[in-house]
DNA sequence: TAGGTTGTTCGATGTTCACCGAACTTCGAA
DNA sequence: TTCGAAGTTCGGTGAACATCGAACAACCTA
C-alpha cells in the first residue's frame, strides 16, 4: 500500500524520466528480468545490493512508469508496463531491451529459483 | 584540438551511457537540432544556459558517442553520429527522436539564424 | 601586433544519486 | 499473540551532476 505516488498515469510519463531510469545497469537488469511479462516480487530479484537499495531502484522504475505494482498483503507484485510504454513511446522498450540483450547489460541481476516464472 | 578523449570508438559506447546522455531535456534538444545531419558549431545552438554549461553538455554527448566532433581552427564542428549509433544500437536513436518530437522535448533549444543549415 | 571570437577549464555551489545499516510497519503463520 | 518475512523509510556518506562566472588558450583578422 505504502507509496501513494505509485503507478503514475500514462500521460504523466516523460521520455527523459524513462531514459534516466534506464541509464543504470542494475535497473536495466531488473527490466530485462521482467521482460518475460511475469510478475515478480522483491525477493525474486537476485541483486548484489542491500534490500533498501533494491527498494530504491524499484521505486525509480515505478515512478518512471516502467513497472506496474500491485500490493497484496505484505508483498508487492511488479510487472513491466509494456503496453503502456509502447503506447506512450512506441518501440522504445523493445529497442532498449534488444540492445541490452546484445550487450548483456545488467547481467549481475539474476532470478532467484523456487519462485513463479510462469506468465499469469 | 583540446580534449584528447573526444570521439570514442564505436565499440566503446555503452547503452547506459547513451541513455544517460539522453536523459537531459537540454541535451535531447541539442540532438534534435542536429538530427538534420548538418554540422553545427557552438554558437549555432540557442540555449538558455551559460556557454560553459553548453560546453559541458556537448562534452557529455560526445563522450557518450552521440556526436562526432571535428576541430578546425578556433571552432569545432559537431554532427550526429547517426550511422555509428545505428550500427551499435539499432533503431535506438530514431525511436528516441520520434518520441522526443512527439513530446517536443528540449524545445527550449533553438537554432541561431544566419548560419549554415545545409547538409554538407 | 592588437583585438575579438571560439571554446575550454577552473573553482564554487547546490542538487541529485547510489549505497548502506538500522529502525520501523504490516501482515501472515505458528 | 508472538514471531518472522516483506518492504519502506530514515539518516548519513561519498560521488556525480548542472550551473555559473571568471580566467585562460588558441586562432583569425584588421
Amino acid at each position: 500500500m505504502r507509496h501513494a505516488d505509485a503507478n503514475p498515469d500514462v500521460d504523466q510519463l516523460t521520455l527523459t524520466d524513462v531514459l534516466a531510469a534506464l541509464s543504470d545497469p542494475l535497473r536495466v537488469g531488473l527490466v530485462r528480468l521482467m521482460a518475460d511479462g511475469a510478475e515478480y516480487t522483491f525477493g525474486e530479484f537476485a541483486v548484489p545490493v542491500a534490500k533498501s537499495t533494491l527498494s530504491h531502484h524499484l521505486k525509480v522504475l515505478n515512478a518512471a512508469g516502467l513497472t506496474w505494482r500491485r500490493d497484496e498483503g505484505t508483498r508487492c507484485y511488479l510487472r513491466l508496463r509494456r503496453d503502456d510504454l509502447d503506447t506512450r513511446f512506441p518501440h522504445l522498450l523493445d529497442t532498449v531491451l534488444a540492445a541490452a540483450d546484445r550487450d548483456d547489460v545488467g547481467s549481475h541481476v539474476g532470478n532467484h529459483a523456487g519462485h513463479h516464472v510462469t506468465t499469469p
